[in-house]
DNA sequence: AACCCAGACATTTTT
DNA sequence: TGTCTGGGTT
């Protein structure tokens, strides 16, 4: 069977398929599909009309037209990336260079996907038809995979498992195999597997070394967890990726093909592409060359889930001849603020090296302030909010949806939430889970997949027992032992045990109606006349489920009914169930269109790619940020991508940026001090204006000198980094610092400000005070630490900076 | 099947 | 400190 006539096959089927979907609903990003305008065709080949590029500064207009070999477009933040990608794409149409559906494009998010149709349909006069390949990564390779099914043994309606599925069917697995998974969680396992696949791995080309995770049972896991997947009919996130690449490697032909039909690349986001899609653009590439990547290495922060930075750091050797173009023109920021997010990716080691400019000239510092606590933190952004609304000091009002605080984790939103909620302060969270990933929504989906396809075991397992039909472990045990002896999925297995009076009692009467109930869909579903959309509420209501959450009192339940409502509605753009199917698990994403004015709070990675007028960087603090376990766990490549967080959060920032750090933080119920950040350190100080706390002590907190850890990169320096890992000395060059410098004027000199010296004269044995935890007795001193026993918090170790001699705390204005 | 309690645990999460 | 999970009980 060969390759030749398969592909032609292929071919044509390819071709039909873009005639249908063109247009057409089921296209799932779902808008700017347009069809091609007379007057569009007419422009293009004629070359003319290229008044688009006038407005691209000189390297956005080299990035744009040169069309021929490969490109590396290293964009830095706001240097207007997006917009040339666009216009190069445009360029390639109207030059008739190509035709929509010759162009690749691919994205990692639906939004950016659908940024980039709705932009050069504007852009072509609207008058672009839905360009086929432009799409995330996994949305095109589904659109592939499903073609090539066949390949690799699966049928081309698979399904498409998320996290979750996956994780129950590898607890299946890893229980069958009688494996401890208290010690060995199946969540490892998930992760182990998941960077195979990210690797491009398959289990009988695992290498060695890797044999021993996992208690050595790993390779073997995964080698079944696949052969399950295959009898499952289903994918998961990874494969997405790993079946095409591995199609691609072994079926010459079927290469050809693509490379033949994708006459010009374009990738977004080079830098956070794993091995597997780095591989698989290299082959679709291969042929012509004429691949663009457009990325930013400063930019990389998804190394922890298998981005490799490597990838953009290695284009010019991979693409040899390749074009290397700077996009270095920021329009977003002021010079300050650039100056900054500068300085501090300065410290990072392997860069391709590019260095923000813009043509402003005003503006304000990179605001730094030290709280006491987080608390304090939360309730003085707050405050500063509510006075950037007002617009104080100079700066003209701006509006809460200009405003964004960003975290680096999650558990950091709390407080300003907290403190939110209690001033009406309007917020809202991005970020969070996602829609498709909410219970209610996976049960309606299971439903409809099982529907959609009996044989579908997972959703089966799902949702015979929601809501409750009284068939518990011990029924849905019977269940499987039935499937398994006869050879047939869930479902047919179950009925097979009906039949043989195999179950008794309600849970016998219920089951026999589930069963009824899922061929009469399925009949429904096969059947013209029925509106797939009445179906689903149909079903939704027949099976019960409604009535279950209807009859739940728990405060989420009203949420939940009108997130399926949500669903429903959201079958319309589909023509049926499994058109439907098909698409939700790549689409569905979590914007929900708020018009309300409200403050952002999202987490660092969540903030990539959006910027704001305003922008808060609280939580600088060694441990917090950069985070102790990246830097536990991957050592100084850790720490190189927090730091290059800290520049996603910096060139977040249009007008304003405040980077604030609190000296004692509630983690777990436990207070902890820590030192500011040395990413503070590490802001070059003539743009850094150091805000004094208002009633806190006075400005024993700053910017660091701008030299240190920073500037040239010279081997000595790296050496300096490398031993900065894990010993951070940044807050003591503060301390000193913070001696020399003259302060920012104490309010009252009744604060007491303590610097280094003053460390020294903490004995072991001594008796102190510390604002939070009360008196105690100094246990031991390690250089800026003092452990101290209290008598009331217990022990614990804190900063020096925080604690006084207890003779004089009656002076101390806590 | 519903409930309760002990204990584990606790970054980031494009698809 | 709080949330979630799994095991055990009713």
């Amino acid at each position: 069977m060969s390759g030749e006539h398969k592909a032609n096959i292929a071919l044509t089927r390819r071709a039909s398929l873009i005639g249908v979907e063109a247009g057409h609903k089921t296209d799932n990003s779902g808008d700017a599909v347009v069809s091609l305008s007379e007057k569009a065709l007419a422009a293009r080949g004629a070359a003319q009309g290229t008044a688009y590029l006038d407005g691209l500064n000189p390297e956005q207009r080299e990035a744009v037209e040169t069309l021929d070999g490969p490109v590396l477009m290293l964009a830095g933040a706001g240097t207007g990336k997006t917009k040339a990608l666009t216009t190069r794409i445009v360029h390639l149409l109207n030059t008739g260079r190509a035709q929509p559906n010759e162009i690749l494009a691919v994205t990692f998010t639906n939004k950016a996907a659908r940024e980039m149709k709705t932009r050069v349909g504007a852009m072509m006069g609207g008058a672009v038809e839905g360009m086929p390949w432009l799409g995330t990564f996994h949305s095109v390779c589904v659109k592939i995979l499903r073609r090539h099914a066949e390949l690799v043994g699966l049928k081309s309606n698979f399904t498409i498992l998320d996290t979750d599925d996956q994780l129950r069917l590898l607890k299946q697995l890893v229980q069958a195999a009688q494996i401890d998974d208290k010690r060995w969680p199946a969540r490892m396992l998930a992760g182990i597997i998941d960077s195979w696949k990210n690797r491009a791995w398959l289990p009988e080309n695992l290498p060695a070394d890797e044999a021993g995770a996992y208690d050595g049972r790993a390779p073997e896991l995964y080698r079944q967890y696949q052969t399950r997947l295959r009898e499952l009919n289903a994918v998961d996130f990874g494969d997405i990726l790993l079946h095409v690449v591995n199609i691609f490697q072994k079926h010459d032909d079927i290469l050809a093909q693509y490379q033949r039909w994708f006459k010009f690349v374009l990738v977004d986001e080079y830098q956070d592409t794993n091995v597997a899609q780095y591989l698989w653009l290299r082959l679709l590439a291969g042929a012509h060359q004429n691949i663009c990547c457009v990325g930013d290495d400063d930019q990389s922060i998804y190394g922890w889930r298998g981005a490799e930075v490597g990838n953009i750091l290695r284009f010019e050797k991979d693409f040899p001849g390749a074009k290397t173009v700077r996009l270095e023109q920021n329009y977003r920021s002021t010079p300050h603020i650039l100056a900054a997010a500068s300085g501090v990716i300065k410290g990072n080691e392997n860069r391709l090296g590019k260095e923000l400019w813009t043509a402003e000239t005003e503006g304000e510092k990179v605001r730094l302030i030290g709280h006491w606590d987080g608390e304090e933190e939360a309730r003085w952004v707050g405050e500063e909010i509510e006075a950037m609304q007002r617009g104080t000091r100079g700066r003209d009002k701006l509006g809460l949806d200009s405003m964004a605080i960003l975290v680096r984790a999650s558990h950091q939103m709390r407080a300003f939430e907290d403190r939110f909620l209690t001033i009406g302060m309007p917020y809202r969270v991005i970020g969070g889970p996602r829609f498709y990933e909410r219970l209610e929504i996976r049960d309606a989906m299971a439903y409809f997949r099982l529907v959609v396809s009996p044989e579908d075991d997972l959703a089966f397992e799902r949702v015979v027992n929601t809501p409750k039909r009284g068939l518990g472990d011990v029924a849905q045990k019977k269940m499987q032992t039935s499937a398994r002896d006869n050879f047939v999925p869930l479902s047919a297995g179950a009925r097979l045990l009906l039949e043989a009076k195999g179950l008794g009692g309600k849970g016998a009467v219920e089951l026999g109606r589930f069963l009824d109930n899922l061929e009469r869909w399925r009949g429904l579903d096969a059947s013209p006349e029925v509106n797939h959309v009445e179906l689903a509420e149909m079903i939704l209501d027949e099976s019960g489920y409604t009535e279950m959450w209807q009859n739940d009192k728990t405060p989420e339940a009203p949420g939940r009914l009108e997130n399926l409502k949500e669903l429903v509605k959201a079958l319309e753009q589909f023509e049926n169930l499994q058109g439907f199917l098909e698409h939700v698990s790549l689409i569905m994403d979590n914007e929900s269109e708020d018009a309300a004015e409200k403050v952002s709070i999202m987490t660092l990675h969540a903030a990539k790619g959006l910027e704001f007028p305003a922008v808060f960087l609280p939580g600088w603090e060694e441990g917090l940020f950069p985070s102790q376990r990246s830097m536990d766990e991957s050592g100084i490549k850790g720490l190189e991508e927090e730091r290059r967080l800290a520049y996603v959060g910096i060139t977040r920032a249009e007008e304003v940026c405040t980077i604030s750090f609190a000296g004692n933080r509630l983690v777990y119920g436990q207070w902890q001090s820590q030192m500011p950040s040395r990413f503070i350190d590490e802001l070059p100080e003539a743009h850094v204006d150091v805000l004094t706390p208002p009633g806190l002590y006075g400005g024993n907190f700053g910017a660091a000198q701008p030299h240190v850890g920073s500037g040239m990169s010279s081997g000595l320096e790296s050496a300096v980094a490398d031993a900065n890992v894990y010993n951070s000395p940044g807050w003591k060059r503060m301390q000193t610092r913070a001696s020399q410098r003259p302060t920012t004027q104490p309010k009252e000199p009744r604060g007491q400000v303590i610097d280094a010296k003053v460390v020294a004269s903490f004995a072991v044995g001594g008796r102190v005070f510390h604002a939070k935890f009360g008196y105690g007795n100094v246990l031991n001193v390690d250089a800026d630490k003092l452990e101290i026993a209290f008598d009331k918090a217990g022990t614990k170790k804190v900063v020096a900076r925080f604690i006084v001699d207890a003779a004089e705390a009656g002076n101390v204005p806590f």
